[in-house]
DNA sequence: CATAAAATTAGAATGATTACAAAAATGAAA
DNA sequence: TTTCATTTTTGTAATCATTCTAATTTTATG
């Protein structure tokens, strides 16, 4: 599992540090579009020396060398992603939870974007999810 | 002009103060997605006594009262929209403009959604427009 | 005019993120 | 192993958007 996670970050150009491979690993195992500061109180427990900053370094680096995405559905805090691949989210107002879309990315073919070069593509809704609704 | 905002305004269950139809008048005129600083230091030229909080709280009385909507689409802004129907956003990554996307609806009817309630749908791409392409 | 309610203001507080410079860890060469 | 340069990590301070708060001003009403 480790040795998979050094791969993909050398890789992606990513000197696999012991602090990069865990928030890595985080991102994978836990799937949960994590803030900051919900990686920094799970990896502090195990890492008492842990930075704050290094997460935040870390997590830019990933999104620099495209191994991770930023998610913007929570408004005072930045969300991470580590899939990649073009997927939409939902926020529920009740339980906070974020959920991931997998959705038809032929839908998301636009048809006025032609002279547009699509770097990015960013889709989600709130509202509230079955349990809560 | 002044009175059709008001209507709308009062219609809505807001009260229409000069500042809050300034501030609206702004929006529906420019149509530019804009941040509070720049709503603030446009109209700040004619009523000296602007504060920005006023700013802040007229725009998140006009998002409860839903006349108009939230874009996260720059990262340590946020801006804003008076057009609250469902379209997306473009924002250049060379020229910094914000376009509209006007989009054929039943592309956003997702399938597996039956359960969840949506009350705000988000959808926005990053990259270089026709002119910075 | 008087008075209560609502709107606006200015400045302080908050909180996420970044900047920065020092300290620690790493890795290669001698 | 020791040295030395490079990279990573750390802690603190700075930044900056946004919200809080309490005072002031404006508005609407009797």
């Amino acid at each position: 599992m480790i040795e998979r996670i050094q791969n993909l970050l050398r890789a992606n150009g990513i000197k696999p540090s012991h602090h990069r491979i865990k928030v890595y690993q985080y991102l994978i195992e836990k799937r949960n579009h994590p803030s900051v500061d919900m990686i920094y109180q799970e990896l502090v427990r195990n890492i008492p020396t842990l930075s704050k900053t290094t997460v935040y370094n870390t997590l830019n680096l990933f999104l620099e060398k495209g191994i991770a995405v930023m998610i913007t559905i929570d408004e005072n805090e930045t969300r991470y992603d580590a899939d990649t691949s073009l997927h939409g989210h939902f926020r529920c107002n009740g339980c906070e939870e974020i959920y991931d879309l997998r959705l038809d990315t032929s839908a998301l073919e636009w048809e006025s974007l032609d002279e547009f070069e699509i770097s990015e593509s960013h889709l989600y809704f709130k509202g509230l999810c079955p349990r809560c609704h």
